[in-house]
DNA sequence: ACAGAATACCTATGTACATAGTGAGTGACA
DNA sequence: TGTCACTCACTATGTACATAGGTATTCTGT
């Protein structure tokens, strides 16, 4: 039900075409919860079809074509502040990089410190993309922001902005986690003598 | 795919009854990644019907009923290396709390503050029992642990065991760093006065 | 004038997983 | 002898999501 609420949350600063959704939505809520293309254009019609959403044919072309614009209705409105009330269930834990590291024991000479790097490089780039994320919203470059703010009043506009600022926090400092315990991983590897011991364990 | 090697790697210990995966499943590896007994039994039949599991029907009851014995074949063995070996894709971004935290501004007077706890009393939880493994691990009072060292030399223990505590270890920093998170997020309610203004905003 | 790229908008299909059951055997006690 | 709780072993069903297409329309270069 996250899709729903990410959707609501983005056509919150105003209506949008199918595909503008698609593509706003990669460029700000998806950066927190990402979803594919093929997933948001029958999730909007669902959500149009329940009435949380009010379409419009708009003119595309000069062929008489039209796309479709979504625009959020009241009761839409409703279902995000219900959705922001209602506490949530946590998903259970599901990490294929603690359950590999768990059995490191059964990998290759090698393949644990390259499984560790390869983490470690997958949180830097988390990490440099989530702190452009914050730039872009600080210095109101980011489209999406600009969208919002004007849609609300001038009071509102720090508020709106830390929060999402806050929320990307979480992501910088999620990814130093991970990269502070990868490296503690190579660490371990390297006192057990394992970054070049052709060494076959765990077969009994 | 990584149930199927969570299950590998927890039969690689010895074999079990479908009963008993399931159970030692989810004292196990299933701290690090969950699984329903619902998706394990099938799994099981389908590794079984692709070689990677031999079984074995053992009498259970007085009427003549058995229950099945899944050990794992070389085959198997060989996919747990295997899994070592390939890097994996990182699965996206799609945090529920990040989510709720970045469009804050649609919350009722209260309820952000209210998830925000709920955050934090859910990655204590977390904390402790992760805790409470790496105890149980280093105390080898985990019997997991211990089949799994029964079936290895002893030269290996060390190795075997430090690997999954510092798995848990990981869970630990990650529970600690979102308690922090949390616990910063409070501290930006209470200096936009959000822990008890009556405000609706983000009324368009 | 036409090719090719880019834009705009979808659809189909399979799988992993959640949720919620079912039903048979055992042991213990009243 | 009945019923209760517990062990053991599954099954059914729906949904979220990934992967991989497809088809118009407009734009750009030559």
């Amino acid at each position: 039900m996250s899709l729903r609420s990410a959707l609501l949350a983005l056509l919150s600063s105003g209506p949008l075409t199918g595909y503008d959704v698609v593509k706003q939505f990669s460029a700000s809520v998806g950066h927190v919860w990402h979803a594919p293309d093929s997933q948001i254009y029958p999730e909007l019609r669902k959500m149009h079809a329940e009435g949380l959403l009010a379409s419009r044919p708009v003119p595309w072309g000069s062929r008489g074509a039209t796309k479709t614009e979504y625009s959020i209705t009241p009761e839409g409105e409703r279902a995000l502040r219900q959705w922001q009330e209602q506490p949530f269930g946590y998903v259970r834990e599901r990490d294929p990089a603690h359950l590999r590291a768990a059995y490191f024991e059964w990998a290759p000479p090698g393949a644990a410190a390259a499984q560790l790097r390869a983490h470690i490089e997958h949180y830097r780039d988390q990490r440099a993309q989530a702190l452009a994320q914050i730039t872009a919203l600080q210095e109101r470059t980011s489209p999406t922001l600009a969208r919002r703010l004007a849609a609300n009043p001038e009071d509102q506009w720090e508020r709106i902005t830390r929060f999402k600022v806050f929320a990307y926090e979480g992501q910088v400092s999620r990814a130093d986690q991970e990269i502070t315990w990868a490296e503690r991983g190579l660490r371990l590897l390297e006192e057990l003598g394992e970054l070049g011991r052709p060494d076959e364990p765990g077969t009994r």
